[in-house]
DNA sequence: AACCCTGGCAACCGCGTATCA
DNA sequence: ATGATACGCGGTTGCCAGGGT
């Protein structure tokens, strides 16, 4: 029954390969295959090493064609938006990069490329967290570093470089709950919507907001569809959420949880609008590509989107707020994402912050 | 020169899935 | 159908080289 066991743990070596391990290896498999199973490689060849550890010498070294280092632009660009749309499945990325081993790019990424896009974001959340001696807890917080770092790189990344995201597509956004659709459409019936943030703080709140739409469409900014600009950081409880510019007035929108949350804080010290896309969209920059089929990058994308919102499998979660002119147009199917893909310029990973403090 | 720190990378580990008896 | 093992993958670890103090 079962299968013969896999090797002895006691009697494999470990470390590092040899020059004559190696040899020995590629010599057996160049003449002979792996035969289909890695476990009884070893033994057949004499050397001491597992058959896990032999299929990775092969598959990330000894392999032929296998290529190390110098990653190009291209290559950049295409982790990236693998990254973006489908997460760390190295194996599928690498897939796309002849030569490229999943070891080899998973080791890229966390070591240079993830750097060099995250490293330009401010570190104000760290900073504003000791100022005002708040202790988030894990309770109180929406969402972890780590899920947030990604949420945000996802965002960030997306924004800037793939039409067809979930932010940039509004073909993937998600279908409405239908009582979703009726708060939408109560809003934009009343005009004195249930919103906290019609309750009061409105004009302050709205303020720089139509100030950045001004700004948008005084420059002739043209966006075919939703896109993120910035990103409105609560810095109390280090949370954040996206700032989209909306197709056809350009006005920029945000999330209902923030507006919650933010409202009950107190605007002027919770929250900081950090715009990271302004000159991008002035100056009507068009973005990369998306490498995946479209059915996989709706999986992808919807994962983000539920992580944004806690992970929340319940979709009255899932309602965007925005002025009135803002919420018809998004709940609506009349954006027009027929964005020409072309390959990003130098910088297109340029961040820089408007600091707009509200 | 010695020590420490950091980044890069190869290799290992553990887990989920596939396969086989 | 079931249990054991192999396989494949992503996350993590540990070593080493290079730079800084």
């Amino acid at each position: 029954m079962g299968r013969a066991p896999c090797c002895d743990k006691a009697n494999v070596k470990k470390g590092p390969w040899s020059p004559e391990e190696d040899d020995a290896l590629k010599e057996y498999i160049e003449k002979n295959g792996t035969g289909g199973n890695w476990i009884a490689l070893p033994q057949k060849i004499g050397i001491k090493r597992c058959g896990k550890s032999c299929r990775l010498r092969w598959l990330n070294y000894l392999r032929p064609n296998i290529k190390h280092g110098g990653f190009t632009e291209e290559e950049d660009n295409i982790i990236c938006n693998l990254y973006i749309s489908i997460g760390s499945r190295w194996s599928i990325i690498a897939a796309q990069l002849p030569g490229r081993t999943d070891n080899d790019i998973k080791n890229y990424w966390n070591t240079r490329l993830k750097k060099k896009l995250l490293g330009r974001r401010k570190q104000s959340n760290f900073n504003t967290k000791e100022t005002n001696g708040i202790e988030e807890n894990s309770s109180s917080n929406s969402l972890s570093n780590s899920a947030l770092e990604r949420l945000q790189l996802h965002m960030q990344l997306q924004s800037l470089q793939n039409p067809f995201s979930f932010y940039s597509n509004t073909s993937l956004w998600p279908k409405l709950h239908p009582s979703q659709e009726k708060v939408i459409q109560q809003s934009l019936n009343d005009s004195s919507n249930s919103n906290p943030l019609m309750q009061g703080q409105k004009d302050e709140f709205y303020k720089p907001i139509t100030a950045i739409g001004d700004l948008l469409q005084q420059n002739g900014a043209n966006i075919n569809a939703p896109k993120v600009i910035g990103h409105l950081e609560n810095t109390l409880n280090n949370s954040s959420v996206p700032f989209i510019a909306n197709s056809g007035n350009n006005t920029p929108m945000y999330s209902s949880s923030i507006v919650e949350q933010t409202t009950n804080m107190g605007l002027q010290q919770a929250c900081t609008l950090q715009i990271t896309e302004l000159d991008d969209i002035l100056n009507n920059r068009t973005t990369m590509g998306s490498y995946l089929p479209q059915e996989e990058q709706n999986m992808a994308e919807f994962d983000c989107f539920r992580e944004m919102n806690n992970g929340s499998k319940d979709n009255s979660s899932l309602i965007w707020w925005s002025n009135v002119s803002d919420a018809k147009s998004a709940t609506t199917s009349s954006w027009d994402s027929s964005t020409t893909p072309t390959l990003m310029p130098e910088g297109m990973f340029h961040d820089y912050e408007l600091g707009y403090s509200l």
